[in-house]
DNA sequence: TTTCGATGTTGACAATGGAAAGATTTCTGG
DNA sequence: CCAGAAATCTTTCCATTGTCAACATCGAAA
């Protein structure tokens, strides 16, 4: 896996997108406090300093990496709704799920995108893709409650405690604060959060 | 501030301590990401290695800073609900302001504590000061509906649903991802989370 | 008083991120 | 088709960091 065939051509060929993976890799091995850019480098089977000419430092990758992120964070949110049945508010607990699913799936990555100040999360790419996810939730909210959380401040309420239960429920799990029972049957758990995520939807 | 008159003295007198304020100053001004033992020894005085004696690594440091962090949260807690008036649920609620607030008012420490893997959360002095922490909840929430988390499993659900909410809560608005207005008024902030939070509590 | 453990200092090492300069390949305008 | 320019990659170098080892200093107990 971590082997690199020595390549032929002295150019790499899509050495961006390459270090990207890497980087994942390299996040979910290592960590995010063992993270090193000479060990992408490494990975992507390059010298440590050709990064540079696609990633202006480090933290530029790591940006690029927590856009990616966000993209497959709304993914799960909305495939795991698309899967639901039930009326509206299955949906949102569904995609409540998704969110928590993501996070103890990709806990290094998860960490980066909400824990990090090394990405530049004002930086469009990333702030694009970070706003698109959180259009999932007040999408879902708009459909239950017929508030807009653009033009509503009513709809604020709603909507934080929304986020803040199902991005607890991440934090806690991958921070493996809640020590659930060892062997616990995935639909067990799945039925345990939402209820949980139920309770912080809007009032009926 | 930084500036150190040279000591008197050969010995310092209480090293370790002086180690861990200068640790959790180096901590708020530079970020977990940037921390640096070497610069906790500048401020503290002494030659970069002189924390070796105290502390085995910079890993050890934080450990000890971390566990001051969960007493400190605790007291933020607990605090919080003496000075509540009303009854249990607004003493439940309060803490959950208090923990917001300890958030909010140190957000790399608590980052340190909850989304770090550099200290260890096994070793006696952490585990120990975060346990207190969480006792504060989990007497709250006996106290309300008279099920112990320690013998009932029942607990188990408002437990998680209360402290998932104030979690997620301290991290959206450490991590800046809720757009508060700006001068929003203390009495309306504490009005708001007040309201979030009785929503995560267990059923009336 | 002497000795020894605790505490502090200096010097060294490997790993890291980043800058600078050279090498190799590809692109572009004639 | 070809020379020069631009892009991409490598090598070399430097400052910073955490950790280790060797040495210096102090204080307390024998």
């Amino acid at each position: 896996m971590n082997e690199q065939s020595p390549r032929k051509t002295y150019h790499h060929g899509d050495l961006r997108q390459t270090l990207i993976a890497a980087a994942e890799e390299e996040l979910a091995e290592k960590g995010l406090e063992a993270f090193s850019l000479r060990g992408c480098a490494k990975r992507a089977g390059v010298s440590h300093a050709a990064p540079a000419h696609h990633f202006k430092d480090a933290d530029a990758l790591l940006s690029a990496l927590a856009a990616e992120g966000f993209d497959r964070l709304r993914v799960s949110m909305t495939t795991a709704m698309a899967r639901a049945e039930g009326g509206l508010e299955d949906k949102f607990v569904a995609s409540g799920v998704g969110y928590v699913d993501f996070a103890c799936a990709n806990p290094a990555l998860f960490h980066l995108m909400f824990g990090s100040r090394r990405p530049d999360h004002e930086h469009p790419p990333l702030s694009d893709a970070g706003g698109s996810a959180f259009g999932v939730l007040t999408g879902n909210i708009l459909a239950m409650t017929g508030r807009d959380y653009a033009t509503d401040p009513a709809a604020g309420e709603d909507v934080i405690a929304a986020w803040a239960m199902v991005h607890g429920l991440s934090e806690l799990l991958i921070g493996d604060k809640l020590h659930l029972p060892e062997g616990m049957p995935r639909e067990a758990f799945v039925s345990l959060i939402s209820a949980i995520i139920r309770r912080s939807g809007p009032r009926a």
